[in-house]
DNA sequence: AGTATTTTTTCGAGGCTCGAAAAAATAGAG
DNA sequence: CTCTATTTTTTCGAGCCTCGAAAAAATACT
């Protein structure tokens, strides 16, 4: 069961409330902080001058526009970029990158690199990797000790504690330990997060209008992924990670997936799938390869004529619409973003998928159901995993942050 | 986003922790709670000194076989049964009935009565519904001012913020505000909620061990409805109540659903449609009302001899399965329960509904899954409202107890 | 009767947040 | 150019809350 607050998880919890805050809102000042989180002047005040001396957050004097008000001017509170840095690791079908990101969150470093995955025995698929990111270990104009953490993003199924790689389409090989791996290189902590999952992190960050307490992130690519935001929370299963959409069943015993079952959503919305039906191959034909040059090229042609293309990414949309209606049968109905080169296409597909949303009980709903579209997947991710990390670093820096607060005994003027 | 802690909360969240400790395990001691909640022997010794002033808690002497172990014997904690009391309002096809429920969870009186839910007009429902919860108030020998809440459970669809029915198989009504009725008669929180969650909330209850943090109650009866719990909380949608699983598509285009739609689960799954399939009916035939004893007969039926209503059952099971297969895509797989009618024909059930589960995404844990029956879903229905009145009065108890604590400035020995 | 053992209470210390008041920093008025 | 109004930020004392250690309480064993 839950356990009780002690003394002292108060300050901490404090504190995190501030750096969020500070991280959500840009450039706040103690009075919007207040304001934001309820807390009194005095205590923000206490919290924001320690966060100052650790060095974790910086005052920012002018805010310009501040200068039309009559009072004492606000004093902006940013993060300070140096305080720590994370870095991110996104690997996807035959790439590979790495990037360094301070703890306000620019890109200070990154690196991207070509390489066969498909192919590439585990160990080097592994050394790949933990190259790549010594690399930026061992760049000189970089400060080593400041990075303090690792986000590792993948397309396919992880495990929910973001330990491991359990199955990725960009590989037969399965289950590679990629957290525990980089932990064990660098010394520094890493999880290992799924691709749609950082999508949705991302979008979160993006749009936090839009897209606040839920939300879904659809990936339109070779696969279909799905990322589910309930409650402002990334909603993982309770084993395995990333909501296994692609695969709920749209006919049973119908299409061939590449998960090697019947039906699933995929074996009618993946690439492969679209492809396969708009050459008219058969419904049983083995999943392939489709570059996204091809994809847009389809589209186009679907968009065209009215032939076995057009015909295609209907039944995508129908099987994305029976998807999406039996998820909407159980949370209700939010904002849906598809990312991935067939979100280009998705004009194409929205017709069918309305329909078929109509014609479920989520459907009541169906008109007030609104799409975007994001047809680059790997720049969502890169963010999702960096904001990911420095998520962890906020709430690692305060936690030992009650101990650290050395010297300091009182707030000195 | 979430609000800072403020120094009283602290007490507050405290006490409801030892509230919930003292429900959760009947009888505890002091050192105990302390244990469970990870607060110190002198916060629990200060919080329950304050609760048992106050009425809340009283302290319960010999726990028999304490008087095994050496030192000082423990004092039990348990709930004043006279702190408050709370009443339940089952509303369900032409079934109406409700129970005075002590604090401590004991039923002190009940009353139950039959009518025409079907046919009844609107206001005529409604009347008997405050009626009979009037009679109850006026019992003399009931302490009125003593019921702190109440909750009304029913069968089908509630909003989100469990004030209103909006929909019930068991009338043509919809939209009756309920929670606002009731609080507007008798002056005292109300809350309308959806049958199936309180299956769920009873069954925690009922079996901690293996309803704890992640399961599923699953009502097999006329209709097909689902309570779902998630990270040891109800989980409900965004916008209105209750996962809509029997709605869930299970083959588009197919046999006609009592909501309208076709190829819902419940269209191969409720009694109706087990009913319908048994008798060789056509898909498209009316919904019609099958009463138990029917249903009864029809899986002795099917249990006797391999005919059309062992395929009736058998297609019952595949649309299930394939239901919780697409649920478990994205949720991993948790114990179900089945309750209702239905479950007693769970044997029938069973092989059709294991195999299409196997086929599905969720399929690779099909063994691990585990169900339970119960065939009777009106008492744990009753319970789960029971429960759910005294967990809210256990979290509106602590909140202006604070304020409360009058007099007692210090504790005095 | 005395000792060991376990539970519960008491007591002082240390922290945290809060409200009120003071201090700081600026724009506008005269 | 000085003074006042206004807004932000800091300071200070008060009031709670939790904690650890020690004391008190209550029983079983010797």
């Amino acid at each position: 069961m839950s356990v009780g607050i002690r003394h002292d998880d108060l300050r901490r919890r404090n504190r995190a409330m501030v750096i969020s805050a500070v991280r959500r809102a840009g450039q706040p000042s103690r009075t919007e902080i207040a304001a934001t989180t309820g807390l009194s002047h005095s205590t923000i005040s206490a919290i924001s001058s320690d966060l100052i001396q650790e060095g974790i957050l910086t005052e920012s004097k002018p805010s310009e526009a501040a200068s039309l008000k009559r009072g004492r001017p606000q004093v902006g509170l940013g993060l300070n970029p140096e305080a720590t840095a994370v870095m991110t690791v996104v690997l996807s079908l035959n790439f590979l990158s790495v990037a360094v990101i301070d703890y306000a969150g620019q890109v200070i470093a990154e690196e991207q690199r070509r390489l066969d995955t498909q192919t590439m025995p585990r160990d080097e698929l592994i050394g790949e990797c933990t190259a790549i990111v010594r690399r930026r270990f061992e760049d000189p104009d970089l400060d080593v000790r400041s990075v303090a953490r690792i986000a590792m993003g993948i397309q396919g199924i992880t495990d929910t504690h973001a330990r491991a790689m359990l199955w990725s389409p960009i590989t037969s090989l399965t289950d590679i330990p990629f957290a525990d791996i980089l932990e064990g290189e660098f010394g520094i902590p890493a999880t290992m997060e799924n691709d749609c999952n950082m999508m949705a992190v991302a979008l979160q960050w993006r749009d936090p209008e839009r897209y606040r307490d839920d939300f879904i992130a659809i990936l339109l690519s070779h696969g279909i992924g799905m990322g589910l935001v309930l409650k402002g929370e990334l909603f993982t299963g309770t084993h395995s990670s990333g909501g296994e959409f692609g695969h709920m069943i749209h006919r049973p015993g119908g299409a061939l997936c590449r998960c090697g079952r019947r039906g699933c959503v995929e074996a009618y919305a993946g690439n492969y799938a679209i492809w396969r039906n708009a050459r008219m191959m058969s419904e049983d034909a083995e999943p392939t390869d489709v570059g996204d040059a091809d994809m847009r090229a389809l589209a186009a042609r679907a968009r065209e004529t009215d032939g076995p293309e057009r015909e295609a990414y209907r039944k995508a949309g129908e099987a994305l619409g029976f998807g999406l209606g039996s998820l909407f049968a159980l949370i209700d109905p939010a904002p849906v973003a598809m990312v991935g080169v067939s979100a280009a296409a998705f004009d194409l597909i929205e017709p069918a998928l309305r329909e078929a949303i109509a014609q479920t009980a989520g459907g009541q709903h169906s008109k007030s159901i609104s799409f975007d579209t994001e047809p680059n997947e790997l720049p969502l991710i890169r963010e999702g995993c960096a904001m990911r990390a420095l998520g962890f670093v906020d709430q690692e820096i305060f936690a030992p942050g009650v101990q650290a607060r050395a010297g300091a005994g009182k707030n000195v003027a």
